[in-house]
DNA sequence: TCAAATGGCGCC
DNA sequence: AAAGGGCGCCATTTGA
């Protein structure tokens, strides 16, 4: 039996342990066990939520996986924490819902975005009761769900207002939370598929973020270090920069004629305004045209800072053990619905770093990424059948130029991403007009979206997400604009902040439903790579997925990769005629996927 | 003196 | 007329 703690109960092997539910009770709802005691307090549910058994203390993987083999989804307030510990005792459950992932989605359609999300408080909101933070405190004993049972009392909601100091010491409070929470969930969510499809890949993808931070990226430190040192120099002193930057700095110093931080945006910007560049910023695009002996050294320094400080040997140091990369992965992070990361600038590997992701000995990694996604998306969500042909092509700029750019794909490319990002000035507002003639649906769709948030409005993806309203100070602003007695400044001021909400908006619906997409693909394919051996999920970045997988399932791999893009856009644009094509890539070495 | 803001840059 | 989306992270700068 393998012991999910080394607790002083854990040695226990003939405890309470819970039988598996029965057919027609698919729910199982977890809590932390209460108290010290290890394991987890587990109490199967009917379909719609109902308690179908008395709660039971579980404390092995094997009695998990029992439960899990008759057909349970599991239950509990919050992937992380509950997750992680499952996990090293080697339990990876098929499917989960997650109350706190869910409650977001729910509050944003709700116009309350910002909302704790806790079990416990969407528990304590159902009984008109004070509600919790959503972050206590870190222990588990301060687990939301049981904080707020535990504060007001349940399991008996007459209770709620005495007995606070008590506490509920059986952790069946917890339990009651939850179980009220997913009732309340269940019924906000009603018969709205679309949204129960978001829901349920949310928390999919919940699961997936804490295994792909768990398993880590393969990297081999030693490739990294003879990166670094080849670029920067043997690794320096703590608080010394490398040589190759030392040497930088010198000749920046010796350019300018005085002594220059390259590091100060103000110093640099000083500097380069003395000797006659009157530059209003210092990024390496501004620089990079300037005439003056100070230019390529600077340009220099700039990269190798870059790699230094982002992925030097401190990164190595801190992100990579054992030949892993791990890092911490926020599904649901950004408002979009798009991941973010947690340390170690996860989502932001540089190509260069790329070159020591190497597959270990037997091993191959697929590279599938989902090519020229946005575009396709809004052909989807907009229904614009003139985009939506385009997007059947393999590679949809090409089709795009030939459509009415006379086969420039540059152009055709910066139209469409201008289309989407907002950007009208220069260049893409130009090609706009083409975009707009060509394909009027799309760009009214994105428009549509743009007006939307210049009036203060949210906007939603394809599933359901919703865009955050603007805060008090924008309204404040807006208003102030807006009053006769405004001056100029405030005018533009509330123009500015009414283009900015505009552009927001109008990439949200793009970039949400991209994100809807992504999340019904990778929680598909985390489902079929269930059925193969030594397969791992270690990379997800917005539209591409690494598996790193034993060489032979390479190509099986890569076919599943595929029908999950297939079987996402089924799901996510049913009855749409568009394509989502992903091609996978077999490589040794993450840099040659691209 | 320390926390928050800014500038810059990597990824999508 | 003008209008460049989302993030995380670092070093520097600013400001309370």
């Amino acid at each position: 039996m393998t012991d999910l703690t080394d607790g002083p109960a854990a040695g226990m092997t003939d405890g309470p342990v819970g039988p598996a539910p029965q057919n027609g009770a698919v729910i199982a709802a977890v809590v932390p066990a209460p108290g010290d005691e290890p394991g987890w307090l587990v109490q199967t549910l009917s379909d719609d939520g109902t308690p179908a058994a008395e709660p039971v203390i579980v404390r092995a993987v094997e009695d998990l996986r029992r439960w899990e083999a008759s057909g349970a989804r599991w239950l509990w307030d919050a992937t992380e924490p509950i997750y992680p510990p499952l996990l090293t005792a080697g339990f990876s459950p098929l499917r989960c819902h997650d109350v706190t992932m869910t409650e977001r989605i729910l509050l944003g359609r709700e116009g309350r975005h910002g909302e704790p999300a806790s079990a416990g408080a969407v528990w304590a909101r159902r009984h008109g009761l004070p509600v919790p933070a959503d972050r206590v405190a870190e222990t588990p004993d301060a687990h939301p769900a049981l904080f707020a049972a535990a504060l007001f009392g349940a399991p008996d909601p007459e209770r709620a207002d005495g007995d606070r100091a008590e506490g509920d010491h059986s952790g069946t409070g917890a339990l009651f939370a939850l179980c009220e929470a997913y009732v309340d969930q269940l019924a906000r969510m009603g018969q709205n598929n679309p949204l129960k499809l978001l829901i349920a890949a949310e928390s999919a993808a919940a699961l997936a973020a804490v295994e792909m931070g768990h398993l880590g990226l393969p990297l081999r430190a030693e490739v990294l270090d003879g990166i670094l040192t080849e670029m920067l120099g043997p690794r320096p002193a703590v608080g010394a920069r490398p040589a190759r930057m030392v040497e930088l700095a010198g000749e920046i110093d010796a350019a300018f004629g005085a002594s220059v931080n390259p590091d100060s945006p103000v110093d640099l910007r000083a500097a380069f305004r003395r000797v006659g560049f009157d530059i209003e910023s210092t990024r390496s695009s501004v620089i990079k045209d300037l005439d003056h002996p100070a230019t390529a050294p600077v340009l220099a320094y700039k990269e190798l800072s870059r790699l230094f400080t982002a992925n030097g040997w401190n990164w190595l140091a801190e992100w990579v053990r054992d030949g892993r990369f791990h890092a911490g992965y926020v599904p649901g992070g950004v408002v979009s619905g798009r991941w973010a990361a947690r340390g170690g600038g996860a989502l932001q590997i540089p190509k260069l770093v790329r070159r020591a992701v190497i597959a270990e000995p037997g091993y191959v990694f697929v590279v599938a990424d989902a090519a020229q996604l946005e575009p396709r998306v809004l052909a989807a969500i907009a229904g614009d059948p003139a985009l939506q042909a385009v997007s059947q092509q393999n590679d949809l700029y090409t089709a795009l130029a030939d459509d009415g750019f006379g086969g420039d794909r540059a152009h055709a490319k910066l139209a469409m991403l201008g289309a989407m990002y907002g950007a009208t000035s220069g260049e893409a507002g130009r090609l706009l007009a083409t975009l707009r003639r060509r394909y009027p649906v799309a760009m009214a769709c994105v428009e549509d979206a743009a007006r939307q948030g210049e009036l203060g409005g949210v906007v939603s993806s394809v599933l359901g997400r919703t865009s955050p309203p603007p805060g008090q100070n924008w309204w404040d602003l807006s208003q102030a604009g807006s009053l006769p007695e405004a001056t100029p400044a405030q005018e533009r001021r509330a123009r500015q902040i009414a283009r900015d909400r505009g552009r927001f908006t109008r990439n949200f619906v793009v970039q949400g439903s991209a994100a809807d997409w992504a999340g019904v693909w990778l929680s598909g394919l985390r489902r079929d790579l269930r059925g193969v051996p030594g397969a791992e999920l270690v990379f997800f970045q917005h539209d591409e997925i690494v598996v790193h997988t034993p060489t032979e399932t390479a190509a099986m791999v890569g076919d599943l990769t595929v029908a999950a893009a297939e079987s996402a856009r089924a799901l996510v644009f049913p009855g749409r005629p568009v394509a989502t094509p992903v091609r996978p890539v077999v490589v040794d070495c993450y840099a040659d996927a691209k």
